[in-house]
DNA sequence: TGTACATCAGTGAACGCGCGTTCACTGATGTAC
DNA sequence: TGTACATCAGTGAACGCGCGTTCACTGATGTAC
């Protein structure tokens, strides 16, 4: 039966939900329509009344995990212990053992990357301007910790998150998961530290 | 009708080198057994007279996959024109433009990293040793200019290298594209000619 | 504000299709003597 | 070395299954008067 415009609109953002976290737990492939709606709490053939298609939902599941991605870097920034080390505690939290284990809410470029890579138009759209979004950011925190050079730091500090999350994801044992993910934290601490100086020094040698 | 021994394991390895490209273009779930087997001449019900399962075959093409690459850097490294800058020619081959529009060929992590964190055994493991090859190389390539915390830093190298392209591939706009390919090289350029001084140092103030 | 009708979210059966896998069959290769 | 038989790589039809999508139907919601 006709539902109202308020339950429509609910169930609509339940639908994408649902599909954001079990597209990036099982890939776009390996979930049906029909678990999607029943993680919904529906039956599949109202699907096509919110959506045009399977693929048409995957942009939106995409841009809501990108979303939710950037809500939760937002809370952690929020936190008053955090004020002085922004960039530092971001990297902690991507790098974490937690993250590594929890493809379901966890970075959708690592998730879905692979897929997305092979694709084309709108949802390729909207992939990059997620990444665009985790890359901006970065760089306004290092221009708030005033590192030099924020915007290409801010690349290469993604890229690494992305990178080394991949290789810890595709690794069976566990110890050496653990190594990659704390070798690269180690590895951008180091090098922040350092540029942070150079950052001081720069300012220092320029006030007049 | 029956074939030679030699004749079968030709077409063997015909079928897993189809299939290592195929699985990378399209992913594994997007290429069927019958496709594979056309690939490598020849019609589907053969199949299951060389592998037990499609799954089974993913794990072979992985493997021929990475050993792909490996001999690809082999051929870099014996350039004679890279002899002094293995490091560096192995990463800007890494993050050429045509490594970045050629996914049939390219790096397995990033073709079908997402797929494989979301699976188990043996398939995890052949994907954890090639991962463990590549950064190998890099290990040795960085012991060999003097670089010191050569395993600390061809994890972070490796890493990054798989970021990049990973953002890379999922960036509509050719000139944001190009943008993370360069800035991720030039970081890594600096990187590493800081660090080989150092390295150099070091050597020189241990010397009697 | 109340009424009569149109709209449409949700249901569950059904459609057609492609997939991984199986199987009976063929005939060249391998092997035992 | 030659022969007779067993083996098995490759073929193409067939199987059963699950998928994305469609559809007739239901009844509460929205709207026109």
């Amino acid at each position: 039966m006709r539902r109202s415009k308020q339950q429509t609109a609910e169930t609509r953002q339940q639908i994408i939900e649902a599909a954001s976290a079990l597209f990036r737990e099982r890939g776009v492939e390996g979930v049906s329509v029909a678990e999607i709606m029943e993680d919904a709490g529906l039956t599949h053939g109202g699907f096509y009344k919110h959506f045009e298609s399977k693929e048409a939902l995957l942009n939106e599941a995409a841009i809501a995990a990108f979303n939710e991605s950037m809500c939760a870097w937002e809370e952690t920034l929020a936190k008053p212990e955090n004020a002085n080390q922004s960039v530092t505690s971001l990297i902690d939290k991507y790098l974490s053992e937690t993250h590594a284990d929890d493809i379901t809410h966890g970075c959708p470029v690592v998730a879905l990357g692979s897929e997305i890579a092979r694709r084309t138009s709108d949802l390729k759209h909207s992939f990059a301007a997620g990444i665009k979004g985790m890359i901006d950011v970065f760089e306004q925190q290092l221009n708030n910790e005033g590192i030099p050079e924020s915007k290409n730091f801010a690349v290469v500090i993604v890229a690494n998150l992305v990178g080394t999350m991949m290789l810890a994801r595709c690794t069976d044992n566990d110890k050496t998961k653990s190594t990659y993910l704390k070798t690269s934290n180690d590895m951008l601490h180091r090098l922040l530290s350092s540029r942070a100086e150079r950052g001081q020094k720069i300012a220092d040698d320029n006030r007049p």
